[in-house]
RNA sequence: GCCGGGGUAGCUCAGUCGGUAGAGCGACGCACUCGUAAUGCGUAGGUCACGGGUUCGAUUCCCGUCUCCGGCUCCA
C-alpha cells in the first residue's frame, strides 16, 4: 500500500507505507539526506527514522533550522547528561530542555561542578559523539518507565505528574535510548550522535527543581550546540560583541557613571557626562510632556508608613521596599518605591471638576526598591532610579481616547531614540483576583486593545497577566543587536482611586470616581540611558552625545584658532572640546573616536589660513580644508534633536 | 535571598607553594610642535576590599562582612 506525500512546495508523491523521513529526504537529494535531522509529518516533528505509514504532509527538518537547532540542542543535552552520569556516579538528573542558542541539564550531584568538572565533561561528550550512537525512541508504561527510572527521583517525579496533568495521553511515556543511557523524552531526536557536529559547554549554575526556591537546588549546565563549527564560532563571536556593549563596561570607558562600592550595591553616581546625557534625556522628557498637556510636579522621597498603608504597598509589596526609620518616637517613614501616592494626594488636595480632567501629573520621580542583592544589574536593575512616571485621572468615558493619545506619545518618544521595532503585550484580568466590576474591566481591555489596534502596534495576548487592579499595555522594543526589553507601561487602575477614596464632580454635579491611568514611557531613566548605551554600543546620535565634536590642533600654535572655532560652534549650542594636550595629532584623534565623539575637527596652518578646519564625521572619511561655516553647518544638523 | 567564581595601582591584569608586590595603559614631569587610530625618556602611585582567627610572620591559609561577575528565584 502506498502513501501520498505532501511537500512544502505543494507537490507530492508516492512512498511504501513504512518509509521514513531519512529516505523521503535521500529520495530528494543526498545533500538534503545529509543535512536532515528530522522531519515533520503533518505539523508534528518525528524522528528521521521513524516509519511513516499514512498519507500527509512531509518536511524535511535541516540542521541549520531554527527547528534543527532545537532538536540539535535537545539532542546535546542528552549526551550532556549521558556523560555526567558516566563520570559521577549517583548524579540524579532532573530536566534538559533546548533554550535559545543552545541547552542545559540540571543535576543533583554530591558536589557543585567545577570548571575541569565542565572540561572533563565536554570531552567524554565528545568521546560519545564519536562513537556515533544512535538514538531509539521507546513507549513505555507508567509502570514500566516507574520501573526504569527506579533510582531517579526527578524523572519518579516527571512521569508521576505526567499522569496528572496530561490525563488520558499519560497512560504511556516515550524514552530515547543510546546505547545504556534512556532519558524520558517526547523527542524527536538526532538519528545518532555523530550529527553533534559543534558542542560546546558554557557554564554551571545552582538552579531550583522546578524553578521553586523552597525544593532542592541543582547544578545546571548550560551548554551550546549548532550544526557546524564555523556555526559554533560566529556566535561566540557574537557573544563578545555583546560583551563589548556591556553598558557598565562603556559607562566606565566613556566616564559616564560607576558604582561606587562605598555607596552599597545597586546605587549609581553620575559623572559630569553622565549627568549631562540624563539632562539632555530629562530636559527631552519635560519638554514632551509639557507639549502633551502633562502637567509637572515634584514630590519627597519618603512617606510616612500609614501612606503606603492606604496605597496597598505595605500589604502586597513590603519586602520590595526599604525598611521604616521611626521618627519622632512612634511615626514611621518609608522610602518612597513608587510615585502614585504622592500624585493621589495633589489630586486630592481640593475638590475636583470633570472639567480639569484628565488631569495628567507628570514627576521625573525617583524612587528605591530593595532588590535582592542577587538581582542587581548595572543601570538595569538598581536600588534607586528615577522613572518617568505620571498619573492620569480620568473619567470613564475618557479611557481610550486617553489610552490612544498615550500610546502615540510612547512611541513617539521611542522612535526619537532610535527604536524602530516594538512588540507589546496585552495583559488582562486574572480571573481569579481582580477588583472593579467586570464591566469595567471589559471596557478597560477594550479600550486598551482598540489603542493598539489603532497604533498598528504587533501584541501578544497576556490573559491573565494583569495585575490585581487593572490591565496593562507593556511596550517592548528591539535594539541593534536583536535583544528585546520592555521599556513602557501603560496601566489602568482601579483599586488606587478606591483606596484613597478620590472623587470629582460631574456636570450634573454629582460626585464620580475618576479612574486612574499609571504610565511610564522611558521606565526608568537610568536603564533607559543602559539600553541606549547598548544599543548604540557607545556611539551615541549626536543630540544625545556629551561631548559632540573634539577639535584637534595640530601644533600648539593653532590653539588659538581651535578656541575661536569652538566658540562658532558653540554659539549654536554645540558640546565641544578642544584638545589641547601635549600629544600627537594620531593619539589625539584615537581618544576622539575610543570616546566615540560624534565629529573631530583638526585645524592646522593651512586652515588657519583659509578659515577651514578637516572634518572627520564618525564612521566617514576626513573631509579636508571644509570652510568653518559649512562646518558649523554640517553639525547642527548631525546633532539636531528630534524635536 | 540561593548556587558557583572573583575583589592586587585610576583602568585591564600578572604574582606571592606564608617572608608586606609587578606589567601595560592612564596620571604627572621633561623633551618633541607634529596633518589623521598609540612620539620618546623619566617620576609618582598599593592598608593586596574590610574585620577577626591561625602563625615568629598573613596580600597568600581559615571564618565573617561588604562588594562584583555568571546563573536561579524575584521584578508592584
Amino acid at each position: 500500500m502506498p502513501v501520498t506525500i505532501t511537500f512544502p512546495d505543494g507537490s507530492a508523491r508516492q512512498y511504501e507505507a513504512g518509509t521514513t523521513g531519512a529516505e523521503i529526504a535521500a529520495s530528494i537529494g543526498p545533500r538534503l539526506a545529509k543535512a536532515a535531522v528530522a522531519a515533520r509529518f503533518d505539523g508534528a516533528a518525528i524522528d528521521l527514522h521513524a516509519p511513516i505509514t499514512q498519507d500527509g504532509a512531509v518536511e524535511v527538518i535541516t540542521a541549520a533550522s531554527e527547528d534543527g537547532r532545537h532538536i540539535l540542542r535537545h539532542s546535546a543535552a542528552h549526551v550532556m547528561a549521558q556523560a555526567v552520569l558516566d563520570l559521577y556516579p549517583g548524579a540524579k538528573f532532573a530536566i534538559g530542555p533546548p533554550i535559545t542558542d543552545g541547552f542545559y541539564y540540571d543535576f543533583e550531584v554530591a558536589a557543585p561542578f567545577t570548571p575541569d568538572d565542565l572540561v572533563r565533561i565536554e570531552k567524554r561528550m565528545a568521546e560519545i559523539i564519536a562513537e556515533d550512537q544512535p538514538f531509539e525512541r521507546d513507549e513505555l508504561s507508567v509502570a514500566e518507565a516507574l520501573e526504569v527510572f527506579a533510582d531517579q527521583p526527578f524523572k519518579t517525579e516527571i512521569i508521576e505528574s505526567v499522569d496528572e496533568d496530561e490525563g488520558a495521553g499519560g497512560s504511556e511515556v516515550s524514552v530515547y535510548r543510546n546505547f545504556a543511557f534512556v532519558d524520558l523524552c517526547r523527542g524527536p531526536h538526532v538519528p545518532s550522535t555523530k550529527r553533534l557536529k559543534a558542542v560546546k559547554l558554557m557554564r554551571s549554575a545552582g538552579a531550583y527543581w522546578r524553578g521553586d526556591e523552597n525544593r532542592p537546588q541543582l547544578q545546571r549546565i548550560y551548554g551550546t550546540a549548532w550544526e557546524s563549527k564555523s556555526e559554533l564560532d560566529a556566535y561566540l563571536e557574537r557573544l563578545e560583541e555583546a560583551e563589548k556593549r556591556d553598558h557598565r563596561k562603556l559607562g566606565q570607558d566613556l566616564e559616564l557613571y560607576s558604582f561606587p562600592q562605598e555607596l552599597g550595591s545597586g546605587l549609581a553616581v553620575w559623572h559630569p557626562k553622565g549627568g549631562l546625557l540624563r539632562t539632555i534625556i530629562e530636559d527631552y522628557s519635560r519638554r514632551t510632556h509639557l507639549e502633551h498637556d502633562y502637567q509637572i510636579v515634584s514630590t519627597p522621597h519618603l512617606a510616612k508608613a500609614d501612606l503606603w498603608q492606604t496605597s496597598g504597598h505595605l500589604d502586597f509589596y513590603a519586602e520590595g521596599m526599604y525598611p521604616g526609620m521611626v521618627l519622632d518616637e512612634s511615626t514611621e517613614y518609608r522610602m518612597k518605591p513608587m510615585n502614585c501616592p504622592f500624585h493621589i494626594l495633589i489630586y486630592g488636595n481640593r475638590g475636583r471638576s470633570y472639567r480639569e480632567l484628565p488631569l495628567r501629573l507628570f514627576e521625573l520621580g525617583t524612587v528605591y526598591r530593595y532588590e535582592r542583592s542577587g538581582v542587581i544589574h548595572g543601570l538595569m536593575r538598581a536600588r534607586g532610579f528615577t522613572q518617568d512616571d505620571s498619573h492620569i485621572f480620568c473619567e470613564e468615558n475618557d479611557i481610550a481616547g486617553e489610552l490612544q493619545n498615550l500610546l502615540d506619545f510612547t512611541l513617539m518618544v521611542l522612535r526619537d531614540f532610535g527604536f524602530t521595532e516594538f512588540e507589546a503585550d496585552l495583559s488582562t484580568k486574572d480571573p481569579e483576583k481582580y477588583i472593579g466590576s467586570d464591566e469595567l474591566w471589559d471596557k478597560a481591555e477594550e479600550a486598551l486593545r482598540l489603542a493598539l489596534e489603532a497604533a498598528d502596534l504587533p501584541y501578544n495576548l497576556a490573559e491573565g497577566e494583569g495585575a490585581f487592579y487593572g490591565p496593562k499595555i507593556d511596550v517592548h522594543i528591539r535594539d541593534a543587536i536583536g535583544r528585546r526589553w520592555q521599556l513602557s507601561t501603560l496601566q489602568v487602575d482601579f483599586a488606587q482611586p478606591e483606596n484613597f477614596d478620590l472623587l470629582y464632580a460631574t456636570d450634573h454635579n454629582t460626585r464620580e470616581r475618576p479612574v486612574m491611568i499609571h504610565r511610564a514611557l522611558m521606565g526608568s531613566i537610568e536603564r533607559f540611558v543602559g539600553i541606549l548605551i547598548e544599543h548604540y554600543a557607545g556611539a551615541l546620535p549626536g543630540w544625545l552625545a556629551p561631548v559632540q565634536a573634539t577639535i584637534v590642533p595640530v601644533a600648539d600654535r593653532h590653539i588659538e584658532y581651535a578656541e575661536q572655532v569652538a566658540t562658532r560652534l558653540e554659539s549654536q549650542s554645540l558640546r565641544v572640546e578642544v584638545d589641547g594636550s601635549d600629544e600627537t595629532v594620531g593619539e589625539k584623534i584615537r581618544r576622539a573616536i575610543t570616546q566615540k565623539h560624534p565629529a573631530i575637527l583638526v585645524v592646522g596652518d593651512s586652515d588657519v589660513a583659509a578659515g577651514t578646519a578637516g572634518l572627520r564625521l564618525r564612521g566617514e572619511d576626513e573631509k579636508r580644508g571644509v570652510s568653518v561655516d559649512d562646518v558649523v553647518g554640517k553639525l547642527v544638523e548631525v546633532c539636531r534633536a528630534p524635536r
